[in-house]
DNA sequence: AGCACGCCGACT
DNA sequence: GTCGGCGTGCTC
């Protein structure tokens, strides 16, 4: 008897063990994919964890359906780390299967009805219904089960399709189809019987009447001489000249052969010039410390100030690492920056450079899977967003992960809920390769590991080529609207600024946390405030559309003109977002040009990159945006930054607000002055006197980093404890309350640590679903894993209580 | 995730 | 009386 255990593709925690024949058993290693039988009628594409002999006893185990690959499709190592993926976040690793391998190798099967061959049906013994199903398939030979929803026009059709097979009239099979297709290009070749001068001859005396045909024939020549042998695309010669029929009537008499050759979607053919990259003096002497860190540590922070040059070290580094013929992977906290990053690196680097990231389509990510799986040049150096995590990597040497304080580089939308930094270093770990982590504002976290020397450190204080850093200026809001030196949100001083720095024709930066026109809409008369019907928050106003829109839902309608509680028509706005903004500086600034990025205007594949490159090419004068303007972005011409209110941001409830707020002033600051010039950043907020915003203007990292520090410390949070946030979610408020009371309970009495809660959140109800929250805090001294094992136990025995088992419980592992 | 089973409301 | 809603349980 011989078996495999495989992981679905399935939110399941637990293997499935299948039988297999003893050919198979000795051809399966751990991962292959397998198509396997699931369920009532249903084929998903597993992944083999392990092939053994052990019969499992209270079941037979299925056979499974067919054998998928010839070679293993995921490594050893990737297995290894999805499997501690799971375990260290919590989630099932059917999650974690589901989401790091490119669906388009996912297959899944789809059910074909097609007629038995019966020589007689009596029409009149079908309902009506049946007959209908019966009809369409005189038609056509099969139908798919979305067919027969579109013919009988109704959402439950099984039923009808049972009764035409109990009736013997028709059967159902799972069909399976392969997803990924290789991109083939159709390729032209002379058929070699002309090839001889002789033939050549012959070639011109049959198309003598043929004008066209005899057209094309030259230009194939010509194309001939020009590409030195290279082959031919059909679609090479059609730019040149004729047409498709054309080309078809040549092949047809048997002048031009057509083949086709596999394609790689994606490739860069920059020309590139491997010109010898010069670093400045600072910049070699972070790259010889970060090679001497990384001799004893496996993990290095290069803290470097904004516009200091990183992505040159960086650089530096893949080309040592690539001496040794390792593989290396570039993180980045977000997908729009790639474009950038590519350009430069390809430029360097050409072929060896490969991307992966969300927005890449199916059949594209396929391509780069395999290219790394079969050690192709071409995967040598790997740019992603923290998907490329979860590629096949063979001698991974170094991951770089760049901007390593963003948020995005945790998912918490659904599961795998994992960190793409701390799952790198795990990663990295398995494979001995080294970490370098880059940022000009570090994670807490990152700079504490620092300084217990868990991680190295490399620290660069000057900016590439000397620029200094910008002069930041904070403007006391309460003190300009008291002396009625504000026109709408912008300062005397910030209104100066920008008009000095627009007649200098050099670039503005205007910063505002909030997208739309206001946060919300008020009733002058009663105070009413229209609220989400799904949501427990505020619609906001967004003037161009003229809608009230639900930022958590997505819910949106057409702006009242009168109260829906009072009828008054005393409508007023309050607080402000990146729309108000533009709209009041084009009126302050009527000659300026205006842009504005945040999430309303990037929409859309390249929404962003449009944005930011019209913006480089000196379309706008203004850019109006949300914090998308702090991550990493270079502008040679922006010379001015304006923040037009620090304080929302300074007191959002979360205990990573302070640091938060000195990271996204600070990166935004680092906008402003590039070439040459000194920058200006301006920051009107009502709390000039805040320390976190007197450490951002004297850019004082450790200052903001001591402070934190030691409020983490009293207030029990990471890094000195570890946190796991427990949301529960129903749309009974009632049964809420009580399940989350009794996990809390149940919680606090078998852990003995601090468990918070249950609190309601701040916006306590979204779409329809009352929200609940416990958190567990982990000192150091537990043992994580054992606390882990009893989170999960009690979740179970939750589970098991018939009235909470409909209340969705998540569980989100260092959610910061 | 799907899909079946099973129990209650609005229709032929 | 049935059709069909979704709550619940299971899948090797």
């Amino acid at each position: 008897m011989y078996f495999i255990e495989v992981v679905l593709p399935l939110s399941l925690s637990q293997t499935f063990t299948y039988q297999v024949n003893e050919a198979e058993f000795y051809f399966l290693k751990p991962g292959f994919r397998v198509a396997v039988p699931f369920g009532k009628n249903k084929i998903y594409t597993a992944l083999v964890l392990d092939v053994h002999q052990n019969k499992p006893e209270k079941y037979d185990a299925k056979e499974i359906h067919q054998i998928l690959d010839e070679t293993p499709m995921v490594t050893q190592t990737q297995i290894n780390h999805w499997l501690w993926i799971a375990s260290y976040y919590m989630c099932a690793i059917g999650d974690v299967y589901r989401s790091a391998i490119p669906s388009a190798l996912l297959l899944e099967s789809e059910t074909v009805i097609t007629q038995k061959s019966t020589d007689f049906v009596l029409e009149s013994s079908l309902s009506d219904d049946e007959f209908l199903v019966y009809q369409a398939l005189q038609q056509q030979s099969s139908l798919k089960i979305q067919d027969v929803v579109g013919i009988l026009n109704r959402k439950n059709v099984l039923p009808v399709i049972k009764q035409l097979m109990d009736k013997n009239i028709l059967f159902i099979e799972e069909e399976v189809q392969e997803n990924y297709k290789p991109k083939l290009v159709k390729y032209i070749r002379l058929n070699p019987d002309f090839n001889s001068s002789e033939g050549l001859n012959q070639l011109l005396q049959l198309l003598k009447n043929a004008q066209k045909q005899r057209e094309i024939v030259m230009s194939y020549f010509q194309l001939m001489a020009t590409e030195k042998g290279k082959p031919i695309a059909v679609k090479q010669l059609l730019e040149k000249s004729g047409t498709t029929a054309v080309v078809k009537a040549l092949i047809d008499k048997n002048i031009f052969e057509e083949y086709q050759i596999q394609h790689d979607r994606v490739s860069f053919e920059n020309d590139y010039k491997s010109n010898e990259l010069v670093l400045s003096d600072a910049q070699n002497k972070a790259l010889t410390s970060i090679q001497h860190q990384f001799e004893n540590h496996e993990v290095t922070l290069l803290h470097g100030v904004t516009s200091s040059g990183k992505t040159e070290i960086y650089i530096k580094l893949i080309e040592q690492f690539l001496l040794y013929d390792k593989q290396i992977l570039y993180l980045l906290p977000e997908i729009a920056l790639t474009t950038q990053l590519v350009t430069r690196l390809t430029a360097h680097f050409g072929n060896l450079v490969a991307v992966f990231h969300s927005k890449y389509s199916n059949d594209e990510r396929v391509e780069v899977w395999l290219q790394s799986l079969q050690k192709s040049e071409k995967a040598q150096i790997i740019i992603g967003a923290r998907s490329a995590l979860f590629l096949p990597f063979h001698d991974l040497g170094l991951i770089i992960i760049d901007e390593e304080h963003e948020q995005t580089f945790k998912q918490s939308d659904s599961a795998p809920r994992y960190h793409a930094r701390d799952a790198a270093i795990v990663l990295a770990h398995f494979h001995k390769a080294k970490v370098l982590l880059g940022s000009a504002t570090p994670s807490i976290e990152t700079y504490y590991n620092t300084q217990n020397k868990k991680y190295g450190i490399v620290e660069l204080t000057e900016r590439f080529s000397k620029v200094q850093l910008p002069d930041i200026e904070l403007v006391n809001l309460k003190d300009k609207y008291f002396r009625k030196q504000m026109q709408g949100h912008f300062s005397d001083v910030l209104i100066r600024s920008i008009s000095g720095a627009l007649a200098l024709g050099e670039q503005i930066i205007l910063f505002q946390n909030r997208r739309g026109y206001a946060p919300l809409l008020e009733c002058m008369t009663c105070g009413h405030v229209p609220q989400c019907s799904q949501c427990d928050v505020s619609l906001t106003y967004h003037k161009h559309k003229n809608q009230l829109r639900c930022h958590y839902c997505g819910y949106s309608m057409a702006k009242p003109t009168n109260c829906q509680a009072c009828s008054s028509v005393d409508l007023t706005t309050k607080g402000f977002g990146t729309e108000q903004i533009q709209q009041e500086v084009q009126a302050l600034f009527p000659s300026a040009r205006v842009g504005r990025m945040d999430q309303d205007t990037t929409r859309g594949k390249f929404g962003f990159e449009k944005i930011i490159d019209s913006f480089k090419n000196l379309e706008f004068d203004i850019l109006v945006g949300t914090q998308m303007l702090a991550k990493g972005l270079d502008f040679e011409k922006v010379s001015l930054v304006g923040v037009m209110n620090a304080d929302n941001m300074l007191y959002h409830p979360d205990f990573r607000a302070f640091e938060r707020s000195f990271q996204m002033l600070t990166q935004v600051s680092g906008r402003a002055g590039r070439s040459g010039k000194r920058g200006k950043v301006i920051i009107q907020t009502y709390n000039p006197n805040h320390n976190t915003l007197q450490q951002v203007t004297n850019n004082d990292y450790f200052g903001m980093y001591k402070e934190q520090l030691y409020d983490r410390k009293i207030y029990f949070y990471p890094p000195y404890y570890k946190l796991i946030r427990i949301t529960l979610k129903h749309k009974d408020f009632e049964k809420l309350k009580e399940g989350a009371m009794w996990l809390h309970q149940v919680m606090s009495q078998h852990l003995n640590i601090p468990v918070l809660g249950p609190e309601e959140p701040g916006v306590n109800r979204i779409r329809n679903e009352y929200l609940r929250v416990i958190l567990i805090k982990i000192p150091q001294s537990e043992h994580l894993k054992m606390v882990k094992a009893k989170i999960s136990r009690m979740m179970s025995s939750f589970e098991a209580v018939p009235s909470f088992r409909s209340i969705k419980a998540i569980v989100n592992v260092d959610f910061y």
